[in-house]
DNA sequence: TGATAATATTTTAAATGTAAAATATATTAT
DNA sequence: ATAATATATTTTACATTTAAAATATTATCA
């Protein structure tokens, strides 16, 4: 009777483990992110979306399309048109159109646009090893592979049900 | 010589990996909280702002200002300003003044909210422990202790330099 | 006291975000 | 070939969010 009332409470238990560590997951995230915003304001007069989108071209060097930016920058495809739209017209990104297939067209960094978040991307990176430097390197790998295990299992639980 | 060598691109390599963490970090909490975001309006017609509002009412049982929640929230005073004025036209909390500062007044769940929050804090816990479902127990531990940490390591990072 | 500073909230303007409809092009199946 | 379906993007309408200015109240202090 014992045993199953620990079993039971186990699960309760887990389920606020579950829970909290959202919550914990969440906190961690909007922390970081309002520092890197404050920050990215103060110095380069930018915005995060601006700098992710920027990012996305940079870290894949064969240009993107809109879709694809889409859904790296896990935001609307509206939102990436206004985005882009903004940046072409500030001369850091082009468009450049595919003979292939007239629907679709490939989002690239200009050489201005390239200088402008490499600029940006160094100090963001230092920032970013600022927040995250009283965590050992140790613990750092282990966050790694536990956020990847986190990963999956988000994936597994919504894959087609 | 190559000891030298070592010991600088092990800063590199920690530089990245700090990098990547975040990234890593960003990318978890954006695909949960697209999930919540998605079941919540299917499910209940509501956002997940007007949720996590409800629930530091509930989970702070003396009634909080809107700088608390605020605060508590990680958004601006503003924001906070439309959902409580949105959710209190609905009749789910409510404003009480207070005699001591009229400046400002304690916002709180009704009876009305208290129920409509119940309903979905079920389903929405269920949810979450769900999508952490694939970890183990011991890895959700383990994720909480690490985050707690980066937690402490930005707080640190970030204290009146 | 009365001026100044500090605090709490709201308002405003602009940026960012979503969802859904609209447009344009490509693919598939009959 | 044509119709129906699928894909890629944009547009539209609207909700959310932030930062900064405005407002209102309280606290400090010379």
């Amino acid at each position: 009777m014992n045993a199953r009332l620990d079993s039971e409470s186990r699960i309760q238990e887990d389920d606020h483990l579950a829970l909290k560590l959202w919550l914990r997951l969440l906190t961690c995230t909007n922390m970081v992110e309002a520092v890197l915003r404050q920050r990215l304001r103060d110095t380069f007069q930018s915005t995060l979306p601006r700098f992710d989108l920027l990012a996305q071209l940079e870290r894949h060097p064969h240009k993107l399309t809109m879709g694809e930016l889409s859904s790296l920058m896990m935001v609307s495809g509206g939102n990436v048109t206004g985005l882009v739209t903004q940046l072409e017209k500030e001369g850091l990104v082009s468009r450049t159109a595919l003979e292939t297939d007239r629907r679709t067209y490939q989002v690239g960094l200009t050489p201005r646009g390239q200088k402008y978040f490499q600029r940006i991307a160094e100090q963001h990176e230092q920032w970013v090893v600022e927040l995250f430097a009283e965590m050992g390197h140790q613990q750092q790998e282990q966050l790694m592979d536990d956020l990847l295990a986190l990963k999956q299992s988000v994936q597994q639980a919504t894959a087609t049900l």
